[in-house]
DNA sequence: CGACATGATTGCCC
DNA sequence: GGGCAATCATGTCG
């Protein structure tokens, strides 16, 4: 047991009189007697330290609780703590300053937007509605592909949430394990409490990057289902005929200005299962086609107007406003889409055109076209462009291809219009 | 399978 | 921002 007393001899000779010593035996470049007696420590030292894995566990503890409590130890241990912060912290410390991550930034950005990392419910679903609304959803087709986005996306985000969780439960606790090393490890060599901090900020920064790669492929999943979810809108599907048959019957009840207002948009959305940019859609469509073959659709005008007009005649029994079909409920509402009589009489004044087969129409549209005829004999002349449609002269529409407001006489108009009819810019 | 119908998109204009 | 015109892409029908 007379080892250990040479030990901790030897080591303060190599740490404080001994090093400098060698040192100086270095420079001098002499080998005289004091040297011979260095080089005797030193030899010592290295046998020492080529026999330490011979030693015991208990042994190597009692060295080490010995080295702690010796009194030097302080004051030695700040100096190998100041040198180290001089030399490698500083240097380090210099090339770690990063600037902020703007792709972080706008992966999280992203990301909340998505709802995948935002409140639990409201985000989700409001990126999904906003998807689907993007996408034109809404009939039962596009229900079952928003259900299966938002299921998706649920997915996407709740694996996002597992992983994220999972990395920093790894990082703190590989951060509690670094700490705890280091705090240990600097009772026996120089490890300053910056250093340990910087150490967590390493790792802290190791786990960010992986964090970010989570991220970034949560971010290239969500944009592939976003993708895919809406390649899917130009997969077409045709409305439904009782949809068209509305938005037919709204469109030629209101020939004279086909601008449903929001509120008639919303409300025709409604009783069609489609969005309101559906029925944008399907009017602009409906509108630019009609323009362009106005004789092409002589035909469903009629059968509309018809229809219109029986459903008219009906209702007008009870009362002076005349109601759409499509809208048997919508009678001084405020969204609602009042029929007036001129519009009405848009759809039906081809009644006089030659080509008219009475067949076509019920023997009912004969009584609105009674009340009507007034109104018809105000036809007035038709633009050049519809020339070769003479016959079917709807007077909607002006010379320059543009729609104007049919003159709706107070004797037939409902003194209050709908909103669906308020839109003018008929002026050429 | 080709022609036509139709819902959606895009670019432009006002 | 809404509407128009052109166009795309898909659905439907003969």
């Amino acid at each position: 047991m007379d080892d250990q007393p040479r030990l901790m001899h030897s080591t303060h000779g190599v740490g404080m009189a001994g090093h400098p010593g060698l040192a100086q035996h270095m420079q001098d470049g002499t080998g005289g007697a004091d040297g011979e007696g260095r080089k005797q420590d030193i030899g010592d030292i290295l046998q020492q330290i080529m026999t330490i894995t011979d030693q015991s566990l208990d042994e190597a503890q009692a060295r080490k609780h010995a080295l702690n409590c010796h009194r030097m130890k302080p004051a030695l241990f700040n100096v190998l703590c100041e040198i180290k912060e001089k030399t490698v912290l500083s240097i380090r410390g210099a090339q770690e300053e990063e600037p902020p991550d703007a792709q972080l930034m706008r992966l999280d950005n992203m990301l909340l937007a998505e709802g995948v990392s935002g409140p639990e419910k409201g985000g989700g679903s409001a990126a999904a509605a906003a998807a689907a609304a993007a996408a034109g959803g809404g009939g039962s087709d596009n229900s079952v592909e928003h259900s299966d986005y938002r299921a998706k996306l649920s997915q996407i985000r709740q694996i996002y949430h597992t992983e994220l969780e999972k990395y920093e439960q790894a990082c703190n606790e590989f951060t509690t394990h670094v700490m705890n090393l280091l705090r240990e490890q600097s009772r026996t060599r120089p490890i300053s409490p910056k250093e340990i901090e910087r150490m967590v900020g390493i790792i802290h920064r190791k786990f960010s990057s992986i964090q970010m790669q989570l991220k970034q492929s949560t971010c290239e999943a969500v944009m592939i289902l976003r993708s895919r979810f809406l390649d899917a809108r130009r997969k077409r599907r045709n409305f439904n005929k009782q949809a068209t048959e509305i938005l037919n019957e709204y469109f030629y009840s209101h020939l004279s200005n086909p601008y449903p207002s929001e509120e008639a948009k919303e409300e025709l959305g409604k009783k069609c299962s489609i969005t309101v940019s559906q029925v944008s859609n399907w009017f602009g469509n409906k509108r630019i086609r009609y323009k362009k073959n106005i004789g092409k659709f002589q035909e469903e005008a009629n059968m509309y107007a018809a229809k219109t007009a029986a459903t008219a005649t009906n209702v007008s029994t009870h009362g002076s406003q005349a109601n759409s079909p499509s809208t048997p409920n919508s009678a001084g509402s405020a969204g609602s889409f009042n029929m007036n009589s001129g519009d009405l009489f848009m759809s039906v004044q081809s009644l006089n055109g030659d080509s008219y087969q009475g067949a076509q129409v019920g023997a009912n549209i004969q009584s609105q076209v009674d009340t009507l005829r007034h109104v018809i004999s105000q036809t007035g002349g038709y633009s050049e462009s519809l020339a070769a449609s003479q016959i079917y002269s709807p007077q909607g529409i002006n010379a320059n291809g543009g729609w104007q407001d049919a003159p709706t006489p107070s004797s037939v108009t409902s003194p209050t219009e709908g909103p669906g009819s308020v839109h003018s810019d008929t002026s050429n």
